[in-house]
RNA sequence: GCGGCUAUAGUUCAGUGGCAGAACGCCGCUCUGUGGCAGCGGAUGUCGUGGGUUCGAACCCCACUAGCCGCCCCA
């Protein structure tokens, strides 16, 4: 005689933080077959995985991505560890917000560079910022990246490493089926350009950059590189009139950016010129670029980024050992292919099928359970996908479940279990037949 | 970090101060070895959280949280 209106004290559910998500197995089909294509598409290529941890010393990031680096400044989970004995040191870690610093660290850690060989690794693994979510936007957010990484004589400085990359990019995003990318190029010039540029930059907001919004007036003081990319309507016939970084670049960089497009010409690779992407992190030098969708993302229309960073190495206090790099967006890849798939959906009527297992086994009768189990277990290890009904289950019941589910059911009751004639019935033509259980997987 | 919009059943959503609703889905029965279709019946719920106004709040006000959209930035 309890009183069922005695609900239990009510208590707060937790839920995923802010930012963060769960991936739903009505959503992990397409994501590993994503990251099947990749792993595919790369290993045609020589890459090989690397697997670097979640966290690094805080310092990685502040010298690799850069200080100044919204990324860097304001966008990081980083905490210190606590000591764990008076003698140790407290250390300053941090959710990496971006996999390349990471990569290179090992790259240096491991001396791979001493085997003299061009790198090529590739990793998939979450990422962390402290963004405010959005649409394609999260804190926990996915990436797919590769790098191209050696000592000078391993050839790792070559255009053809870039025209590569991209290459291997325009074909990735063609077997995955994103059918309207584009490949936005430029390139942002060695160090010497870039120092080169950036005192004709600064001389050039100087007089102007008072009329500028403040976030552009910050960057024209911190990083004017960045005022380039604003996209803040007022600014844009100010920053028309600023100096091209193309007019900046020297014979070397000049030239081999010329080698990069002629490679991609030669493969039939489309690109557009963009002489105002400049990518946000200090690392990158010369080559630069961002493949940009117009399906499913909204503003947050960049699918994935990246470009050659010659002196990350020697920045993280490593060999020469110059590279390039990108990382895609695997959320947005995601939403991309999905958005996709909805517009096919809807121009053609016609809704994708849900994957069904082989069969469902139906004992009739908790008495036929273990049998039922015997049976699935059989079935399963000869490689069919099999669900097993309960036996205190109504025939009803169990085929409405079976409908569901499977494409057979197999129905197990005292007769069948004892003949090992089983019933088995075929969704797909209503028919129902009675088979040996040694004719099962062949009628099947 | 800033601005706008939003939060009601498992899902999509209606409800603008007076009994908490619809569709789909779910459960039961018609039908105890035959599902889908159909008929009948049923349950959906701290109305995001906390406070305030009011005789009375899903509705008005405030704060918080979360999501979406945009900005910033980035993948």
């Amino acid at each position: 005689m309890t009183d069922s209106k005695n609900k239990p004290a009510p208590r707060p559910t937790i839920k995923a933080v802010r930012g963060t998500r769960d991936l739903l197995p009505d959503q992990t089909p397409l994501w590993n077959r994503v990251e099947a294509t990749t792993r595919a598409v790369f290993s045609r290529y020589g890459f090989g995985e690397i697997r670097t941890p979640v966290f690094e010393a805080t310092e990685l990031f502040a010298r690799g991505v850069g200080e100044e680096t919204d990324i860097v400044s304001k966008e990081m989970f980083t905490w210190e560890d606590r000591a764990r004995a008076a003698s140790e040191k407290a250390q300053n870690l941090t959710l990496r917000p971006e996999s390349t610093a990471g990569v290179v660290r090992a790259y240096i850690e491991h001396k791979l560079g001493e085997t003299g060989q061009l790198q090529k690794l590739y990793y998939i693994g979450p990422q962390f910022r402290r963004e405010r979510p959005q649409r394609g936007r999260y804190r926990q957010f996915w990436q797919i990246g590769a790098e191209v990484i050696g000592p000078q004589t391993s050839g790792a400085e070559s255009p053809l490493r870039d025209a590569e990359v991209l290459e291997m990019l325009a074909s990735l995003l063609d077997e995955l089926g994103i059918r309207d990318w584009k490949l936005e190029l430029n390139s942002v010039g060695n160090a010497e350009d870039r120092a080169r540029f950036n005192v004709a930059l600064r001389e050039a907001l100087a007089p102007v950059k008072d009329q500028m919004c403040p976030d552009n007036q910050r960057r024209a003081e911190t990083n004017p590189l960045r005022v380039l990319d604003s996209k803040e309507e007022a600014d844009q016939e100010i920053i028309n009139a600023l100096p091209k970084i193309a007019d900046y670049l020297g014979e070397e960089s000049r030239e081999h950016f010329e080698q990069v497009k002629a490679a991609l010409d030669a493969c039939g690779v489309p690109y557009h010129v963009n002489p105002r992407l400049v990518r946000g992190l200090d690392y990158y030098t010369r080559t630069t670029f961002e493949f940009t969708v117009t399906t499913g993302l909204g503003t947050q229309n960049a699918l994935l980024g990246g470009g050659r960073y010659d002196g990350l190495s020697e920045m993280l206090g490593g060999p020469k050992a110059p590279g390039i790099g990108f990382a895609i967006g695997e959320d947005r890849l995601i939403l991309t292919l999905q958005a996709q798939a909805e517009a096919d959906a809807a121009a053609s009527g016609i809704a994708p099928a849900e994957p069904k297992l082989d069969v469902y086994i139906a004992p009739l009768g908790i008495a036929q359970n273990p049998a039922a189990l015997k049976l699935a277990r059989e079935l399963r290890r000869e490689g069919l996908s099999v669900e097993v009904g309960d036996g205190s289950f109504k025939i009803g019941k169990s085929f409405g479940f079976a409908d569901k589910l499977a494409r057979h059911i197999i129905l197990l009751g005292e007769d069948e279990v004892a003949t090992n004639i089983l019933t088995v019935k075929s969704f797909a033509t209503g028919e129902q037949r009675k088979i040996s259980r040694a004719e099962l997987i062949g009628a099947l």
